[in-house]
DNA sequence: ACATAACGATTACATATGTAATACTAATAG
DNA sequence: CTATTAGTATTACATATGTAATCGTTATGT
C-alpha cells in the first residue's frame, strides 16, 4: 500500500530526468533540462526540495553536493497519473478512454499493427 | 483557434453534468451531485462562478435563477486533457501511452474485439 | 407590509504550484 | 587567512484549487 505522492507537472519533467538517469546531482538535472525548458537553476533546485520533502526522491550527500535517486518507480506514477486522468476525464470507463484516444490521435501503420498485436495477447491470457 | 480553458479536477465535475443535460440550474446540478459528492451546495456555487469566469459555461437569467449551459465542448476538454497527460506523463509519445494503458488496464473480450476493429478501420482509413 | 427564505455575489482561507530571489555555509582561489 | 564562489536551505509571491461562509437582494409566505 505505498502511496506514491502527487506530482505537478513540473515536478514531472524533473522526476523523469531523475529515473533516466541517477544517482544524479541538482546540476546535472539543471543541465538535463536546458534544452527543454527555460527555467533558472533556481526553480530546479526548488522542485527538487519539494521532491524530496513529498518523498518522491531522497539523496546521500557527497560533499557539499547531493546525489538524487528516486524513491518512487516510474510506473507507479504513471499508473497512477493514468488513473487520474481516466477518472477525470471518462469518469472510469476505460473502453471508451482507449477509443477515444485511437480515434483521435496519429498511428502509423506499425503502430496499429503493434497495438493489435498487444490487444491479441491480451485477449488470449 | 478556441482557447479551451483549464478545468480543474473539482470544475470537471460539475461541467460533466452540464455536459449531460443543459440548461440547467445551479440546484439542478447540486442534486445531480448528491450522490458522488459531499459537497456543500456553496461549493458547487463557487465551482459554476469560477467556470463562469473562465467561460467554459454561461448562463441566462431566468427570474432569480441562472440557466447554465456550456461553452466549451466535452470533445475538446476531453482532447485537451489527453494531450496535456499525453505529455506530461509519455512525453507525447502516443503508441506507448495506448500500449501502455491497454496493457495495464481490464479489459473484456468485448472491449478487445471493439477496439480491434476501431484499429483496423485507423488503419484502412 | 414585513420577516424570512432562497438566490447569486463577494469574501475567506489553507494548500498546491510556478517561478524565483535571498540567506547561509562550506570549499576554494589567492 | 580571507574574499569569493558554489552548493543547499529558507523565504517570497502570484495564481490555482478545494472547500466553504457571509453579504446583499429579491421573491414569497403570512
Amino acid at each position: 500500500m505505498k502511496s506514491v505522492p502527487q506530482i505537478s507537472d513540473a515536478e514531472w519533467k524533473v522526476m523523469k530526468v531523475i529515473w533516466a538517469k541517477s544517482p544524479i546531482t541538482a546540476n546535472q538535472v539543471v543541465e538535463r533540462l536546458a534544452d527543454e525548458e527555460s527555467w533558472q537553476p533556481k526553480t530546479i533546485k526548488t522542485l527538487l526540495n519539494r521532491l524530496v520533502k513529498k518523498k518522491a526522491i531522497g539523496y546521500e550527500p557527497n560533499g557539499r553536493e547531493y546525489h538524487y535517486h528516486p524513491l518512487v518507480g516510474e510506473c507507479e506514477c504513471v499508473n497512477l497519473e493514468s488513473r487520474s486522468f481516466l477518472k477525470r476525464v471518462y469518469g472510469g470507463a476505460v473502453k471508451p478512454m482507449l477509443a477515444a484516444l485511437i480515434e483521435s490521435e496519429r498511428l502509423s501503420a506499425e503502430d496499429i499493427k503493434e497495438l493489435k498485436q498487444i490487444l491479441d495477447r491480451k485477449g488470449r491470457g
